[in-house]
RNA sequence: GGGUCGCUAGCUCAAUGGGUAGAGCUGCGGACUUUUAAUCCGUAGGUUCGGGGUUCGAGCCCCCGGCGACCCA
């Protein structure tokens, strides 16, 4: 928690907190529990709204309600007072208190005590107001809670940063910010629905796990006092998701969150929640169309319809069966030349220094091509696009193409101009397993830090026989931004940010990693 | 990683060439029994992101650092 210091102390708060205090404790002074629990409601604000829809100007309908809101604007006037409560989901109504209903102690302890922000309940009679707006006329309002702080003007916009660090804050000031959280339960809700509909299990695996693998990313370190060993956030559920189909769990799935402790920025966070299934005797052609339908179906979960129209005006169109491009030959075209897997290093090299494409010096004739093809190619991906067969030197989990040599039975789902899935022909034959791993095992010797570990477990267990099977990885807050055209800080309710720290404590805890 | 820009009252933003830091909303006091971001009168509120430097004088110029946005490779 930041800010013990003058922050939290009493004395030398900012005007409007101190006041708020002094009222909370003033409502004690009266008898009045700043934080009622309790209260007798009988309705919520929705259901108020909807039960009188169309109700005429200045009716009284006879019917009694108590209800909580927060208050999100007051208007006082001398015997009169007026306050608009919001629910949760959105819903308003007006809370009315007149010196001839609540008494002169009640309205007076109401303008003195009660402030934007505050949680009240009133109870009184449904009716609407001479300007038609629907109203409980309260006989008696209590505070439910009372704010210590006071909330932004509710007419400009917050900024940015304070919106993501206080999410409680743009969630109460702003209606979208709850839309954005409710579209993304739609969202998963709907790809459980998906999956357990055609078959498949939920299930759970580990997140600390013993060695790194079943995806090329830089993992988070941690470590276990009980085992004394290191252990690392997973960066995938990929190798026990597999070791439950070679158990005969045929069709498995998970939808839970990943770690990879690389870069932070418009489409990546260092946790994000991943999709991934796996389906025996299917493959990766197999697993495409399912990946389209569980799309499809979310797209219509969250908003009903297959088009949708981003903010920036541009729109998606998720309709239909998405095409597919080859990887290499896409490529090809793209730069006009003839690339192949078995192109040599050295002219990838030449192509991507060309166009200043940086590398690392270890990188795999494969990693080049997959960087040639982001600069060249990716950005024109727009519509939902399956990039098909890609180097079998960086998918080491990923069985050979049947037909094509140098290729892998693998495909990038390209959705806005960014990887949104991949879906494999998984590899199964446990030799070809193993010495795919012991080469990314040397390429972790000679400090590639994204490399795998060679997994004797999971290879055991393909030794056991694993059934063929495609399996697929969907990324789900990219999901989201698809569906909202919003940026991954968005679609994350806490999104992980940096604490911002002043100055002086900077020097306390210089140690880093680099 | 590099470049550009930003950080000022609770919130959103101003502040000529370096010369007493302002506004709107919010708050506080007052008026008002039908308001809708109520209105009217009055009024308070500041570690200008942190640290250092230049200067008679720094929100502004220089250096170091923090956080963020955008662009580039």
């Amino acid at each position: 928690m930041a800010g013990m210091a003058a922050d939290e102390g009493e004395d030398d708060l900012p005007e409007q907190m101190r006041i708020r205090r002094e009222k909370r404790a003033a409502l004690a002074d009266r008898g009045i529990e700043p934080y009622a629990i309790g209260l007798p409601i009988t309705s919520t604000i929705r259901d108020v709204r909807e039960a009188y829809p169309d109700l005429p100007a200045d009716s009284s309908t006879g019917t009694n309600v108590g209800l909580a809101g927060r208050v999100i604007y007051s208007r006082n006037t001398g015997k009169l007072c007026f306050a608009t409560l919001r629910a949760g989901d959105g819903s308003e109504i007006q809370a009315m208190l007149s010196l001839a209903n609540v008494g002169e102690d009640q309205l007076a302890a109401w303008k003195d005590l009660v402030d934007i922000g505050d949680h009240v309940f009133v109870s009184g009679e449904v009716i609407t107001s001479k300007r038609g707006e629907l109203s409980v006329m309260a006989d008696e309002w209590r505070m439910a809670a009372k704010a210590l702080r006071p909330l932004p003007v509710a007419h400009k916009p917050l900024n940015e940063e304070t919106r993501v660090r206080q999410r409680y804050v743009d969630l109460i000031t702003r209606p979208e910010a709850q839309q954005v959280a409710r579209t993304r339960v739609a969202v998963v809700a709907s790809i459980r629905q998906s999956l357990t509909r055609r078959g498949f299990l939920e299930i759970e695996t580990p997140m600390l796990q013993t060695l790194h693998g079943g995806a090329a990313a830089r993992p988070f370190i941690t470590q276990s006092n009980a085992f004394d060993i290191d252990l690392y956030l997973r960066i995938a559920p990929e190798l026990f998701l597999k070791r439950a189909v070679a158990g005969g769990l045929e069709r498995v799935f998970e939808v839970n969150r990943n770690f990879r402790n690389e870069g932070a920025d418009r489409t990546h966070s260092p946790e994000f929640t991943m999709l991934e299934f796996y389906q025996a005797y299917s493959d990766y052609q197999g697993v495409a169309t399912l990946t389209r339908e569980i799309y499809q179906e979310a797209a219509l979960s969250a908003h009903g319809s297959l088009t949708v129209q981003h903010h920036d005006g541009t729109v998606l169109d998720l309709s239909g069966v998405w095409p597919q491009i080859d990887l290499y030959g896409s490529l090809s075209e793209a730069i006009e030349e003839e690339i192949t897997p078995q192109t040599p290093r050295d002219h990838l090299v030449m192509l991507c220094d060309r166009v200043g494409i940086e590398f690392h010096p270890t990188a795999v004739p494969g990693k080049l091509v997959e960087e040639l093809f982001e600069h060249y190619v990716v950005p024109s991906l727009v519509n939902p696009t399956f990039v098909m067969d890609y180097p079998v030197d960086t998918s080491p989990l990923v069985r050979a193409h049947r037909a094509k040599d140098g290729v892998v039975e693998k495909w990038d789902l390209y959705i806005n101009g960014m990887e949104s899935g991949t879906g494999y022909s998984e590899l199964i034959d446990p030799v070809i397993q193993r010495a795919r791993l012991e080469e990314q095992s040397a390429l972790a010797d000679r400090g590639d830090v994204e490399a795998m570990h060679v997994d004797e477990d999971f290879l055991r267990a393909m030794e056991h026989g694993m059934p063929p099977m495609g399996g697929v990885g969907v990324g789900v807050d990219r999901m989201l931004m698809a569906l909202t055209g919003l940026g991954i800080r968005e679609t994350i309710l806490f999104p992980l940010v940096k604490p911002e720290q002043r100055g002086h404590e900077r020097s306390q805890n210089p140690e880093r990693f680099s």
